[in-house]
DNA sequence: CACCTCTAGTTTGTTTTACCAACTAGAAGA
DNA sequence: TCTTCTAGTTGGTAAAACAAACTAGAGGTG
């Protein structure tokens, strides 16, 4: 739980990138938390995850399938509905938006110190 | 109100990018509204923007004093206190980060495309 | 066998924050 | 007088991240 200062920050995004994730390779809970902590997002907590990829499949965004697992209890695979997938186009295009408005102000701040 | 696609993963944001504005001149909600949209943020409703600046007040972010005006009511001048530079800093350091990591997922799906 | 650890998922409730809707009000022009 | 633009406040709602408590399977150690 270090990078919960992001944490509101995060709001939309991780859907987003779960999406973007999925799309390259099913996967499920416990091992996306895993995954994300390799792009930078350090221990998301499962009590944000769990929650995110239900609400996300109730949505009609992700489908779902139990798979057995050799070493531990039954994993449930995630991955992008064609609906998922269109939400996916759509976020990639609106967090361009507001990288572009966020930097445009940032930009203001670091030209103050040259 | 043409932006509220984008509601969510404002959070957070906002106030970071206020800090900023208010820091390189103090201004007043009305007149935020107008330059939010100069930077891409198009339409943020007032009823964001100005609960957004009261809220900041409360927590010690911001101090305000009102101005007269000589075409209108009077307007209600935001600056960032001490602790307002504070978290914008803080801000600015927690934007990049964030930036770097969405950016590293998003550009998995671009390669995807080549 | 009892206990612990790692893996894996669910559920309930809380907090933060953007936003809507309704309201008050001053100044200027038709 | 009425409308429009300017300017701010207040109350309530919805979405999303997160903590905490719970259930469980598999494997190892004392």
């Amino acid at each position: 739980m270090a990078s919960n200062e992001t944490s509101q920050m995060l709001k939309g995004v991780l859907q987003g990138c779960l999406l973007i994730l999925l799309d390259q390779s099913p996967s499920y809970g416990y091992a996306i938390t895993q995954r994300l902590d390799d792009f930078g997002f350090t221990d998301v907590p499962k009590g944000t995850i769990y929650p995110l990829l239900m609400t996300m499949e109730k949505k009609g965004l992700l489908k779902s399938e139990f798979r057995e697992s050799a070493d531990g209890p039954k994993r449930k695979y995630y991955s992008p509905t064609t609906a998922g997938q269109t939400a996916k186009h759509k976020f990639l295009t609106e967090w361009q938006q507001l990288e572009t408005n966020v930097t445009s102000i940032v930009n203001l701040e670091e030209h103050d110190h040259e």
